[in-house]
RNA sequence: GCGGUAUUGGUGAAGUUUGGUUAACACAUCGGUUUGUGGGUCCGACACGCGUGGGUUCGAAUCCCACAUACCGCCCCA
């Protein structure tokens, strides 16, 4: 046990690996019906593409960037979500050019890094899912990726699923409510907790995102964001709960709710789920919404976007709670048993005939004696076991044998070779 | 960044209160169970070491210190 990773970040092994690859497989399935397509952008990035994206006052800025100075001298940073490092990616390759159709949809799955102190479901290294559409301002765009989300989950059979919305508004709604936020809490400054004295100064909505009691009793009785909405927001946020009334979808309007991250205004929602054993309630699997002025900010043209991350860990976790039991592909169609040394270039040839009749095949490679290798074929849930010694090897036969019915047939090794695919159908099915 | 709990083999772990000389038991794995065949029975193998590094002691998995990591809570978030 001399080495050990990194404190946070963790070994996908085979067995959930397969977990792993039908989610996000799944994910871009659905992902592509929607029509967004797969975009893969640097792991870091400078710094500055984060800080400023994510906002000075936000916690990932200020105390959880994964960031270092290269030998170069760079300022560099693990990017901490994705959102920032694909809009750089829209700017840089003028995405937002007439050729393209607009929204620019794109999804990306990969890894993402903190620095923080790890827990269950939370790490240095973890994984998101996520997607982008650029360039609408239409309502319907963050409609469809709440749907898009859903759809997912759903796929993936979670049940006990809670949509939330709420809505940040415009700029003026928020300013607006922002300083009525101020003046309400303002005079009960002493009785908050010291971080939403702290928060009052740099960011008032965080306050309502507090968990400690003696915030709490204010946030109770605070003014509401949906009080302070232009005309304009206000309709537009009507607009967006209308259509998801259309699709049918069930969601609760959160006015507490705020995001982590600066950047976003008007539409915000998380997909939530009653777990267990992530802690009382309900969790958060998702969380999105719209941003306008990002790709600007960026060094882009005005356009806004909407997107939602998806915390793979989180949700894997979920799924493992909830006794999903994700389809993964874990039999074997051929075993080739070898009996001595002499059987080591047929069971080579056999192998690969069957893989390459597109079956899933394997062989002994340990030089064991029939039982174990019989054994060891059961314990991979080996469909036939083709065994070679030096009996068939004289009379130019391959055992095979039904593991499910205990059949066993002699075939010629060179029909084999020759029509692997059809030898094979041929006694499978009797 | 702060607080708490934990760390024994491939796995689950007993043992730590009362330091004592073979680290229990079980599962898994491997081998054997007479000549080349699976899911069974029986037999056998399987920690020279108890997270790492120091210290106390005649003697430490058991006591002390530091560090590492994991988990839980805070903060925050996916």
């Amino acid at each position: 046990m001399r080495y050990q990773r990194p404190k946070g970040t963790a070994d996908i092994l085979p067995g959930d690996s397969a977990k792993w690859e039908y989610v996000e497989k799944l994910a871009r399935k659905i992902f592509h019906q929607y029509g967004y397509q797969g975009i893969r952008t640097p792991l870091f990035e400078s710094y500055d593409i984060f800080a400023r994206s994510a906002g000075d006052t936000s916690d990932v800025v200020t105390k959880e960037m994964y960031d270092f100075h290269d030998k170069g001298d760079r300022h560099i940073a693990l990017r901490p979500e994705g959102t920032a490092g694909v809009v750089r990616a829209f700017n840089e390759n003028k995405l937002y050019g007439p050729e393209y159709p607009k929204p620019y949809k794109v999804y990306y799955v990969g890894p993402m890094f903190r620095y923080e102190r790890p827990q269950s479901g939370r790490q240095r290294e973890f994984h998101q899912i996520g997607v982008e559409a650029f360039g609408s301002d239409n309502p319907a765009t963050d409609v469809e990726v709440i749907a898009m989300a859903l759809q997912l989950f759903t796929k993936l059979g979670l049940t006990d699923l809670r949509v939330a919305v709420n809505t940040l508004g415009d700029q003026k709604s928020r300013d607006d409510y922002r300083t009525a936020l101020i003046n309400y809490l303002k005079p009960h400054y002493d009785e908050l907790s010291e971080d939403s004295q702290e928060r009052l100064e740099k960011n008032p909505l965080r306050v309502l995102d507090s968990k400690d009691p003696r915030d709490q009793k204010f946030v109770a009785d605070a003014p509401s964001i949906l009080d302070y909405l232009t005309p304009e927001a206000n309709a537009r946020f009507e607009q967006v709960k209308q259509m998801l009334d259309v699709l049918g979808i069930d969601y609760v309007v959160d006015p507490d709710m705020v995001r982590g991250l600066d950047y976003y205004n008007h539409t915000i929602f998380e997909v939530m789920v009653k777990a267990k054993s992530l802690g009382n309630g309900y969790t958060t699997i998702c969380g999105g919404g719209r941003y306008s002025g990002l790709v600007e900010q960026l060094g882009g043209p005005d356009l806004s976007g909407v997107g939602f991350g998806i915390g793979e860990e989180r949700l894997l976790l979920l799924l493992n709670d909830e006794g999903i039991q994700l389809p993964t592909d874990d039999h074997l169609d051929v075993y080739v048993v070898g009996i001595g040394d002499d059987t080591n270039l047929e069971s080579l040839q056999l192998v690969q005939a069957a893989r390459h009749a597109g079956l899933i095949a394997d062989r002994d490679f340990m030089g064991r004696k029939p039982k174990a290798q019989f054994r060891t074929a059961d314990r991979m849930h080996a469909r036939v076991v083709l065994t070679v010694g030096k009996r068939e090897l004289e009379e130019g036969n391959v055992h095979l044998k039904v593991m499910a019915t205990g059949k066993e047939v002699s075939v010629k090794l060179a029909d084999l070779l020759n029509d692997f695919a059809n030898v094979f159908e041929e006694h499978i099915e009797g």
